[in-house]
DNA sequence: GGGCTTAGTTGGGGCGTTAAACTAAGTCCG
DNA sequence: CGGACTTAGTTTAACGCCCCAACTAAGCCC
């Protein structure tokens, strides 16, 4: 998602074409003469990219805003024509996403399937399938495919190194879905950095530049977003937050310690304490979401075992984010996976603890929220992957006079 | 330090500038030729290009490296013409650092003197006076100047929003100084961002683009690189690392809870734990220097208490210090302030709780090291962080034939 | 000493932005 | 109702920067 250097005058105008297009995304809509005022071009250059801009489709003449003089023809982002896949693998179901530069959704499917039991070709023949129906739902053209997958992923070659859930090491994904898509862009990455950057792009939190994405699962996933772009550190292993050291003599973890924070406020730590002996809540056999459903219902209904569970919970939830919030600082820490859901009841105590907790005055400015995107956010955050490498490199995206635009940087 | 947008032909000369200049300071001295080669620009126009550099008194043309055709000219970043200015408001101390962009020493300097007992006032009267020491031991331009403060910092507004120990609160001192020194370009930063920053530019760490830098002091400060960039936060208040909840039960804090970080890793757990009552290492009339170079004297000489107290100090520095590395995934881990001068027995207990407890493999491929610029890295940042306003816009730098460069950004 | 190789310069041309004048299309107001 | 005013957008010429290609420069190899 870095814009390539600028060095010639096709990468000045590339650097302009994006400046305008990202305008048009942080701010909306803009007259030509207001695109210039806001990005300090001339008015003869924004109209000149504009049609640059419209000629590959990316953006189109929309309603007529009166003023005081002229009155001004508004530019804005072009829904349907040029379009982001993002394709999710996981442990029991799959899932695609297709959304527009506009950030209209053009497609959105999940599909239950055993995908850890399926085996890793197996697997890439039904995301290659999903990729293929996303393609099959757009007229436009695409600017890429991601995959998010839960595990280490290195995304400069697009291998999942480890994937522990879907049973992948060192799995060439973007390579073997690539080859099975005519060699489209694919793009791999973690989903929990996927989920952040879906937050960023279009979420409760969206425009934020700095923000903490952080997930219930059966872990704890984490994604940071700082200065605007994904925090990837020197081997893309960034958020590893669910091992956080909260208590010595805690239950001991899947790795081998005690009292991590996942211990205490994963799925696991959720459904012991909200379920006595025997409850369905607590049934593996059950559907999961049915289950934190049931969970929601109860505490709506102030079920007080439920009530105190979530509060314990939440406040541990505040102990562990107060940690993170001290080091990076983000404007939001957005919950995710059933913390979302039951963010209700979940925020109010682990709002407590951060505001006890951080140092910063005033929390840091930091404000805790709670996703809407559900179960959806790493499959969006895909698509919204994809499309940045055209918000950063807008001569991807080919001209509309059937020129196949040879540019000169290879794709992947 | 953030480069300048590039939308007209000037910000793409100052981007083809600022990316040779960039090349002389990451891989050294080149050819003409070779600056093209590596950069993909032509040879026409890097020649050009160093041809502004050097009127700029930026680079200069070295020795000839002989070869197969015609021999190079080597073109080498010019000591001496071009500085930056370093300064440090610390407790018990202030100190002064003038870089050229070659990376030499023009002059440092630390003065011992009580700021905080001297009052606000007093103490921007001592900084600019240290800083017109600077400027008066280089006949070269200077870039800017900037201060390093422990404390919160809002470095846009250059304004001390809160340092406990100084005594300063919500203090204009990029202005105040600015008023005393012809209103020369003053920064304010905090002091573990810009020795993050130095051991990035100059220290064990250098070029490191994703570094974490642990001090220690009274407490443990923190300084992230990320991506190549200082991580800053929403509202430049990251690094809050000191108060990392590590032992629910341990000894009370400053900040009212038990068991941080600090408590446990800071310097009055290092004078507690090393010396008995009664020792002269604990004794706060003594120079804290002279106490920590006996405690070096003593492990040295195989003292068990104190070396029982180094590896127990060691230990928990690593556990703190794997919760930060799996968070952040940084490619060094580099110790400062005592833990530097202590390092020889802190970092092997350190470095076996980092291994122990990071979660990527190959501990994500992070080292801990130890920084080699001792109590000097906060003041020898700041110089690196004003000269990279020039690496960032060598168009900064005036010209030699006398064109005073009317810059179209302002400066600040 | 001639050929080869690589360094660096020169001149012409293309491309993208700028500046300024101009046209276009409304509102405001007497 | 119509002219002044205001703002949007286009046109044209000019300029700056980089690219290309040809050329000169200066050493090494045989």
């Amino acid at each position: 998602m870095t814009a390539p250097p600028v060095s010639d005058q096709l990468g000045l105008r590339r650097a302009n074409l994006a400046l305008l297009l990202g305008t048009l995304r942080a701010h909306g809509p803009h007259s030509r003469a207001g695109l210039a005022r806001r990005t300090g071009l001339t008015k003869a250059t924004a109209s000149s990219l504009v049609a640059e801009l419209t000629g590959r489709g990316l953006v189109r003449l929309g309603e007529v805003a009166p003023g005081h003089g002229r009155p001004a023809q508004l530019v804005e982002l072009r829904p349907g024509a040029v379009c982001g896949i993002g394709l999710e693998a996981n442990v029991d179901y799959a899932a695609l996403a297709v959304l527009d530069v506009a950030g209209g959704t053009i497609a959105q499917r999940r599909v239950a399937v055993d995908l850890a039991g399926a085996g890793y070709d197996r697997a890439v023949d039904l995301l290659a399938a999903l990729a293929k129906e996303g393609l099959a739902a757009t007229d436009g053209w695409v600017a890429g495919i991601t995959v998010a997958v839960p595990g280490l992923v290195d995304v400069d070659h697009g291998v999942v190194r480890l994937a522990p859930n879907l049973g992948w090491r060192e799995a060439r994904l973007a390579e073997d879905l690539a080859g099975r898509l005519a060699g489209r862009p694919v793009l791999v990455d973690n989903d929990a950095n996927l989920s952040a950057l879906a937050e960023h792009a279009a979420g409760v939190a969206a425009g934020t530049p700095d923000l903490l994405y952080l997930t219930g699962e059966v872990g704890v996933g984490g994604g940071v977003i700082a200065g605007g772009a994904l925090l990837r550190g020197a081997t893309g292993f960034t958020g590893e937050v669910g091992h956080l050291p909260l208590d010595p003599v805690g239950l001991p973890c899947g790795c081998g310690r005690r009292g991590c924070w996942e211990t205490q406020v994963g799925l696991a730590a959720l459904l012991r304490e909200v379920a006595p002996p025997g409850d369905p809540v607590a049934d593996p056999a059950t559907d999961l979401e049915t289950r934190l459903l049931l969970v929601r219902d109860r505490a709506a209904a102030g079920d007080a075992r439920t009530l105190a569970a979530l509060d314990r919970i939440g406040t541990d939830l505040g102990v562990g984010a107060s940690i993170l919030v001290n080091v990076l600082n983000p404007a939001a820490v957005v919950l995710g996976g059933y913390f979302a859901l039951l963010g209700e009841w979940l925020a109010p105590p682990a709002r407590a603890e951060l505001a006890a907790r951080v140092l910063a005055p005033d929390c840091g400015g930091c404000r805790l929220l709670l996703s809407d995107l559900g179960f959806t956010a790493a499959v969006l955050g895909g698509a919204h992957a994809a499309l940045d490498r055209v918000f950063a490199d807008p001569t991807l995206a080919p001209t509309d006079d059937s020129d196949p635009d040879p540019d000169p940087r290879s794709p992947q």
